[in-house]
DNA sequence: CATAGGATCGCCT
DNA sequence: GGCGATCCTATGT
């Protein structure tokens, strides 16, 4: 079977919000030491570059940390979050745009008994264990050795099997743990699936 | 150099 | 719902 890898042009709109939407039904893939796993987007949230109080990039911040969010859209932000999880975001937008969208829950499809492994469970929890920006990357095996890689071929890629998510199956949120943000706090910039296990009652 | 706090998680009560 | 884990980053002196 052909995959089919988001081009490189696919990361260039600066319509972040919409892009966020878009992503929703893509699937994340990594492939380390021949060790494939996937899981399906079904949840984002959208970082508006040098506007946005809850962006790291807020009022062109400039620092080792944050350079990768200038890059080109196309390449990977992982970054350390309080000392012990590896948050994973796709830079989007062109040069010196710093916009990102963070990927917050995927549905595992993919290598689920490598990624059990990974997050050191052994019964299968259903779609249970790669909710959450943290949880997500350890089953993948994504960490900041991650940053800045290109997210068009090995180990890391999004692509496309052919799932679209109808508009109204999109349910749209304030974000999450951004209380600092001030009057950005309540932007409804997070996204999901409305029929995922994370959103279903 | 010192310090506070963070785009979280899982375990405890 | 509360809290400890755990360490990098940004800021200030």
């Amino acid at each position: 079977m052909k995959r089919n890898i988001l081009p490189p042009k696919f990361y260039l709109s600066k319509e972040i919000v919409a892009l966020s939407q878009t992503l929703l039904g893509k699937f994340l893939v990594t492939e380390i030491n021949g060790d494939l796993t996937a899981g399906m987007i079904i949840e984002t949230e959208a970082y508006n570059g040098i506007i946005d109080k809850a962006s790291h990039a807020y009022n062109n911040r400039r620092t080792r940390r944050t350079e990768t969010l200038y890059c080109q859209g196309g390449v990977a932000y992982v970054y350390l979050c309080y000392g012990l999880h590896h948050l994973f975001n796709v830079v989007t937008g062109p040069k010196d745009n710093p916009q990102a969208i963070l990927i917050r829950a995927i549905k595992p499809t993919d290598g689920i008994s490598i990624m059990l492994k990974r997050r050191k469970l052994t019964a299968n929890k259903p779609s249970q264990f790669t909710q959450g920006p943290g949880t997500l990357t350890q089953a993948l095996g994504i960490t900041t050795h991650f940053d800045g890689f290109a997210l068009t071929d090995k180990p890391v890629w999004i692509e496309d099997r052919g799932i679209v998510i109808p508009k109204n199956e999109i349910v749209a949120s304030p974000r999450v743990g951004i209380d600092y943000a001030q009057e950005h706090r309540d932007l409804p910039w997070r996204f999901q699936i409305f029929s995922s296990p994370s959103t279903r009652c």
